[in-house]
DNA sequence: ATTGCCGGGAC
DNA sequence: GTCCCGGCAAT
């Protein structure tokens, strides 16, 4: 036991694993300590991942982990975040996980794992409709452990103040998800001499629970974060101005069905295959730049194949509420999930084609959506001074042809997962090669 | 301080 | 073309 020991600064107390059952089911859980080999006490490097680390876990009791509430695991017993992937073990039937089906994430019950083609069929029982359903997925698309709910779940949960409390007076925990680089990456160098300044000190990082826990969440899974259905402004509803907002401007959401975000019935052919959002990235000095235009903004269902649009918030929500949401058990107001706001003054045609990305649909244009959620905001933000027009919407086009607008400045730093923090460093192998190459990440790409 | 990734060099 | 990494920008 690591008893009056200074922790190791990364450790890994807190951060949610699942570990195997006696049932060949795999259960989550926290870690709770970590015992360590006597001759690894001093272990003053980063990570107490030596085989013969303990890791005592306690299962979340409701999940059920028959009849134990804690016990101990080594490293290669775990699954979770700085331990082992799914990919390397075989669900057995009736194992609880989580997919992401239609753009959010469900839990369900493997029926059956297919090891020679890691395709494993998942039993889907929605919430509040009586017939399961079958998916099948591809094992890495299968999370043992509940990636992240709606922000508002998310404050009910009781896991993190577990996470809190069962710290206690420590005060950093950990991620492994974060692992910065070892040092061990000029065995075979190329070239380059590794540069002075990299001193393996640096590797220290902190992390309070929560925010490990936040990073947990995020990683495992989300859809590929703030879509436009996360933004949120406070008063965007015109009439609804002086209310306030109790809403947060940022939300992390359960990712909504594939965002359909044609400001003009573009051809969306549903963006891809996975559950990957718009990436709403946006240059911060546009706002001034674009302060003037007039714009409108209304509210667009973004149910797939449902092009409904409203003028205010309330009734895309109650649009929401009763044409798609009626038949699902929806306590908590998921209809924020399924419209986003559009600015009629993008109604112009889409950016051309004609350079860059041309691989993809321009709505996944980087560019694009920066300036739509600059435009966005800048109008959100300006909403309050100026009248609206419906005679200036087409003012602003989403290419002034003034080709001082740097079309492909910078990349945008991505909000997306990252292979360095899905994998971690101890899985570099898994990298795309970009992220290997530090190049921009392809896999968990915009 | 850390991270993402561009730009450019070495092969 | 692949691979690597210094160094900058964003966070």
């Amino acid at each position: 036991m690591s008893t009056g020991k200074r922790l190791a600064k990364r450790s890994i107390i807190g951060t949610r694993v699942c570990a195997p059952g006696e049932d060949g089911k795999f259960y989550s859980g926290v870690i709770q300590a970590v015992k360590t080999p006597a001759n690894y006490v001093e272990n003053n490097n980063c990570i107490n991942l030596t085989p013969n680390t303990r890791y005592t876990v306690r299962f979340d009791s409701r999940q059920g982990s028959l009849g134990r509430t804690t016990a101990e695991f080594r490293e290669n017993d775990l699954i979770g975040p700085g331990f082992q992937s799914v990919l390397g073990v075989e669900l057995v039937a009736g194992q609880k996980c989580f997919v992401t089906h239609n753009g959010r994430e469900v839990c369900g019950e493997v029926c059956k794992h297919h090891a020679e083609t890691d395709e494993v069929i998942i039993s889907i029982q929605p919430f509040g409709i009586e017939a399961p359903f079958e998916v099948q997925k591809r094992l890495e698309e299968v999370r043992l452990l509940e990636s992240r709910k709606s922000a508002r779940l998310a404050d009910q949960d009781t896991d993190f103040a577990r996470l809190a409390d069962m710290a206690g007076d420590r005060k950093r925990t950990a991620s492994h998800t974060i692992d910065v680089p070892a040092p061990s990456y000029h065995n075979g160098s190329r070239k380059r001499r590794p540069s002075s300044s990299h001193d393996d000190n640096s590797k220290d990082s902190q992390m309070d629970e929560c925010s490990a826990a936040l990073v947990l969440m995020s990683l495992s899974c989300s859809p590929h974060s703030p879509n436009l259905g996360a933004f949120s402004y406070p008063g965007t509803s015109p009439d609804s101005s002086s209310s306030n907002s109790s809403s947060p401007s940022y939300r992390s959401t359960p990712s909504p069905p594939p965002i359909a975000f044609s400001p003009h019935s573009t051809p969306l052919s549903s963006s891809s295959n996975s559950d990957e959002g718009i990436v709403m990235d946006y240059y911060p000095d546009e706002l001034p730049r674009k302060k003037k235009s007039l714009t409108r903004i209304v509210f667009q269902c973004t149910w797939p194949s449902c092009l409904k649009i409203t003028n205010t918030c309330e009734t895309i929500e109650a649009h929401v509420r009763s044409e798609h949401l009626k038949d699902q058990v929806c306590q908590d107001a998921e209809e924020e999930f399924y419209y986003t706001e559009v600015e009629l003054g993008l109604t112009s045609p889409p950016p051309t084609l004609s350079h860059q990305d041309m691989a993809r649909p321009f709505h996944e244009d980087p560019d694009y959506q920066r300036l739509l959620v600059g435009t966005m905001r800048q109008t959100l933000l300006s909403q309050q001074q100026l009248p609206q027009s419906p005679h200036k919407l087409l003012k602003l086009s989403p290419r002034p042809h003034s080709p001082k607008v740097p079309l492909s400045p910078r990349r945008v730093r991505g909000e997306n997962k990252k292979c360095r923090k899905v994998y971690g460093m101890e899985h570099k192998e898994q990298w795309c090669t970009q992220c290997k190459w530090k190049k921009a990440c392809t896999r968990f790409a915009e």
